[in-house]
Order: C-alpha cells, then structure tokens, then sequence
DNA sequence: CTGAATCCTTTCCGATACTG
DNA sequence: CAGTATCGGAAAGGATTCAG
C-alpha cells in the first residue's frame, strides 16, 4: 500500500492526498454519461448511433461530448471511415477495459449492499 | 454474476440495468465531498469541528449537507452529546467501511494507471 | 450520419447572516 | 460548537439549429 506516504507528521492520514488520484477516477466517470458509455462498448465497438440508441436518453451533445472526453483520456479509440455517409466506430482501449473491471468491483458491492441503502433512508426518513 | 438478467432479447445488455445500481453508488460518492469524509473518517471517529479541519476547504453548509446524506444512507452514525457547548461525533457504520474497501479497489487502479491516463491527455491536447 | 454552435433552464455550491 | 436559512454566481446539461 501506498497509505505511508501519505501520513501527516501527527500520524493522521492527509485525507486530500489520499483522496486524489481516487477523486481523479471518480471524477472521470462520475459525470452523467460516462459509465454507460463505458458498459454500452463493454460488449464491443459501436458507432455513433448505435451508442446513442443504446444509451437512452443522451442527447448528441453530451454525448459527442463525453466520447472526446473519453477519447482524450485514452480509454476509447475512435476511427472515421472515409465513406458517405460518414462511419464513426468507438472501442474500448486497454486501459478503457480495465477501468471496465474496476467499475465491475463497484457494482459487485452495489448489488449486494444497496438494499441496505434503501432500507437505512426508509428508517431515516420515516423517523423524521 | 447477475448479468444474464439484465441481457435484451437481442443477446446485448441492457445498458441501464447493468449501470443503474452502480450508478447510484457512484452518485453518492461521486459529488464533491462525500469521498473526503469518507477518507477523514476512516481512522475513526471524529466530531464537526475536527472534520471541518481535516477536510481542508469545505464551507460548513456543504459539511452538514454531506453528513446528512451520508447519514441517511446508513454510512455513518451521528451522536450529539447533551453538553453546552454542543459536541457531535461522527463515526462510519459496518455499511460505511465496506463502501471504503471498494473505494481502496479504485484507489489501488487510479494509482496504477493514472499516468496512463495523464499520457494519453499529452497525447491527444498536443496533437490538436 | 456525425458533429459543432448557440441559447436557456436547472442544479450546485460558496458566501453570508443568524440561532440554540 | 454545530448547526439553519437565504442569496447569487458558476457550471452542467437539454433543446434547437446549422454544417460537412
């Protein structure tokens, strides 16, 4: 583990240098579309309509946007076929992949936990 | 894995089934300070005014809010002791520590990869 | 078909003032 | 000390229009 080197003098954690490069990743994929961008590729390259009839309720904007966002990051490749009309097909990268597994972590955990979310906000907001 | 219940007719998965419950962990960690406090707290427990220090930056509505919502959820318990002046100590719940080893999943890959990431960028801002 | 550009609404959040 | 309430700027994002 990294946790040594982010020890304050006191022996407390720096909770900032902790929390970065994790901010960094969530920060990344916890805007409004990119997860399902990242899921709709899971199964394969896709082109432009195809994603946005997969991910529903995407408008072209955002979605342009968050697939260069993607781009930039080096999680997806993005190819532009010479053809009229135009052909643009997404893939995942490596390093798109594996961000893939990471985020199946989350959802293993989420399956298994979110009822007990669901259940403490029926007790807080019945209790108040 | 509970992917076969989420596949469409068509033999693709259903972006939105597949995504949605880890969506809403990534929504509840996703916003701009849940992940901090998680961090702060995670070497026990800690009382307003202590966490406002370790969490460097945040203003103390966004503070109060955080804890609120995380405390709906189950992530934490809040326990105001009867003195003048007023002292409130909060501490994470089994539920909030399990949520903090799959933030450690992400923390672990962000570590790795995050050059990757920060490469790529170079890449793609030179090139244009 | 893919995408850029603009407008406009909604949401987030920091600053500030006030309270038990 | 630990909040609550309110206001306004900034940012996100949807709808629409135009273009190669």
């Amino acid at each position: 583990m990294v946790t040594n080197e982010v020890r304050s003098l006191d022996g407390r954690f720096n909770v900032m240098a902790l929390a970065c490069p994790t901010r960094a990743v969530i920060d990344r994929i916890g805007d409004k579309w990119t997860l399902l961008v990242l899921y709709a590729l899971g199964s394969g390259r896709l082109r432009f309509s195809q994603l946005r009839a997969q991910v529903q309720g995407v408008s072209q904007k955002m979605l342009t946007q968050t697939l260069r966002g993607m781009e930039r990051d080096g999680l997806l490749s993005r190819t532009v076929h010479a053809e009229v009309p135009p052909r643009v097909e997404y893939e995942l990268t490596e390093l798109g992949r594996g961000l893939q597994e990471v985020v199946a972590g989350i959802r293993l955990w989420a399956y298994g936990h979110m009822d007990e979310i669901d259940e403490a906000r029926e007790r807080y907001d019945t209790k108040i």
